[in-house]
DNA sequence: CAAAAGTACATAAGAATCTTATGCATTATT
DNA sequence: AATAATGCATAAGATTCTTATGTACTTTTG
């Protein structure tokens, strides 16, 4: 099962920064891999979505990028910036409470389910 | 404080499916301010984003409606059909299941925050 | 009692974000 | 040798939301 693409959407930015917060720095197929990994599957980050929004990240100044070769390969690195440090915090506990939030409404008169 | 909008993307058409099953029947601007209430002003829906999403409910057979005037006002309720109850069950519990497994990704390394 | 605020519907242009498809190139596996 | 995996990227189109606007009736407030 992997989870219908309308939930996921709003996520991934702090997905991603969450991540980086773990992981100092990381590459974006790393991402990927990653994350569907962790969540066994049900999570697949495509890459329509990911460089587009690690892009963005960048251009705000949330991370920063360093180029490596693995032999001819080219992979992008990226670490969280002191700003991306703060902004991931911030994310991060508005997602948490925000699933609180969610979690309120799905239960109100089914808390069997 | 208000959650930041891009959280809310994908969850709208779950909230107010949701609300039906809980309250039998109800009409769109009662639905905002349930939402408003039920929230603590957290989360807004805007009436752009509810009245789109509940004419598609419509059109996919979710919902029923009936039309009754409050004197002169128009009152349009919305009622769940029997594939709008199924399909609320498979909704309600793929997101509580979301909700999980993002919580289990937010609180990898971070367990104090 | 007039003005403002609230109730109640609706649509439409534009923005944001994701999907799907495609492309290129290198490296590992079968 | 062919296929799959790694690794980046972009671009057209779809979806969904924001913001603005419109209409109209009803209630509250100064």
């Amino acid at each position: 099962m992997i989870y219908s693409s309308e939930l996921i959407k709003g996520t991934l930015k702090t997905i991603v920064l969450k991540m980086l917060e773990d992981n100092t720095r990381m590459y974006g197929y790393e991402m990927t891999q990653r994350v569907k990994e962790l969540t066994h599957e049900k999570i697949q980050i495509t890459e329509g979505a990911l460089y587009p929004t690690l892009h963005v990240l960048e251009e705000d100044g949330l991370v920063t990028t360093e180029l490596e070769y693995i032999g001819k390969r080219a992979r992008k690195y990226y670490s969280l910036s002191p700003q991306g440090k703060t902004k991931t915090k911030e994310k991060v506990s508005e997602l948490a409470d925000f699933m609180d939030t969610m979690k309120f409404l799905l239960d109100i008169k089914t808390q069997s389910a």
